[in-house]
DNA sequence: CGCTCATTTGAAAGGCCTCAAAGCTGGTGG
DNA sequence: CCACCAGCTTTGAGGCCTTTCAAATGAGCG
């Protein structure tokens, strides 16, 4: 994994990092301050309860941030995917984190993450962007689990893939049926059927279990509430 | 409702915001900033769908950030309680607010609360706590409607109103049923009956409808999973 | 005091979950 | 290259729990 970038402008250190000028050069930058991490597919990124305050950016692969209660019940409560970051909210750090499929990932502490957003606006408005993001993301996931029926969540659990891993209208699902049953708050069974149940509308194509072909603006009327 | 602060060392309009020392001094800040405004009971603060960019911080009473599908089922994504903004993020701005009961609201152009905060470092610490407590909220709203039972959502929910409005273990429940079964996914007739559940429990306590004593220990592990 | 509406209570129906087993797939070793 | 095996996914049947529908109760208000 050599660095490409043949930039080679030293950064003048830590104290003047705020001379980046662009989104470009603040990756460039971020790749240097954090530090590079391969997940293998399950594994344990980080684990909620611990005193460190740590955050992430994924760079390739797919995140599952997860809560397991005390009866064994287990929620997804997000996925991240390539340039999202999480364990940026102290709730969120207090979650346990994994990869879905191999994974690679920068790692930062995150007190020192809040000082660089301090002296490097780019960072600071990539990370406030993240969080609107993030809370918008989360309000979606809210109403998608409050009030609709399998067919729904499972919809708009693909539109929401299909915004992250989406070409065209083939849409990569990288994630084993558990979790998706865990995100959308119903059982394996019942995603599945869900799935047969969308396939029969012509609104799913499979190419095989984790490669669909979608028809959007159907799926995208279905999530929404329409039949 | 008169100003009561008498201090007119006059901020040099809005070039010289930064001057702000301390929470206190912005709060009289804000106040002369945003517009004061008043809303009756199930009033509409805002509606979603609109260009608007508005935004609001509650000074008292309660407000419900809601969402209606087009089939008529209707999601209450969040409250918003004395000192809660908003409207914040695009997705909120989307969505519908109004008054629980009597409310007093701070209203801002959501633009110029962006300009106040690039130039008045408490405000902006203000917003981004704000939304990362919002976050922290939503998620724990995901968990609370992913894979409960009606009983542990009802504990939730409680947990989460005593959080904002308890005093001592006396919690007052503003906000109708039907808002409460909009909130946790569930019917009326279903929170009626939870209720009744956590009573026989003697988890919870009527004094009337709007007011009861919680048990928060027991309402807490009920909340999180436990029986 | 009577009215209206929110809430509670009751009974029946439907849908999701549970339990069970078969099917498929991807990986491994011969 | 093929066969086998383990695990994930799908399919099926039955039960329980929430919803739905309906009516009674209670509270707030003119």
């Amino acid at each position: 994994m050599g660095c490409l970038c043949s930039d080679t402008r030293g950064w003048r250190e830590e104290n003047l990092p705020c001379d980046l000028r662009d989104e470009e050069e603040t990756q460039r930058f971020l790749q240097r301050q954090g530090d590079r991490r391969v997940a293998a597919a399950d594994a344990i990124i980080s684990t909620g309860g611990t005193t460190e305050r740590r955050c992430f950016r994924v760079m390739e692969g797919v995140a599952r941030v997860v809560l397991v209660d005390v009866e064994g019940r287990r929620q997804v409560v997000r996925f991240a995917f390539p340039r999202d970051y999480f364990g940026l909210s102290r709730g969120e750090r207090e979650l346990t984190a994994e990869a879905v499929s191999h994974a690679a990932l920068l790692e930062f502490d995150a007190g020192r993450r809040q000082g660089l957003s301090k002296c490097n606006p780019h960072l600071a408005r990539q990370v406030a962007t993240a969080m609107r993001s993030n809370l918008g993301q989360a309000m979606e996931h809210v109403v998608l689990l409050g009030r609709k029926t399998p067919r729904q969540k499972l919809a708009g659990f693909l539109r929401m893939l299909h915004r992250h891993l989406g070409l065209g209208d083939v849409v990569p699902v990288p994630m084993p049926r558990t979790d998706i049953a865990d995100y959308v708050g119903l059982t394996p069974e019942t995603v599945s059927r869900a799935f047969a149940d969308l396939r029969q509308r012509k609104v799913v194509n499979f190419f095989d279990r984790h490669l669909l072909r979608v028809d959007l603006p159907a799926l995208v009327t279905i999530a929404d509430g329409g039949t």
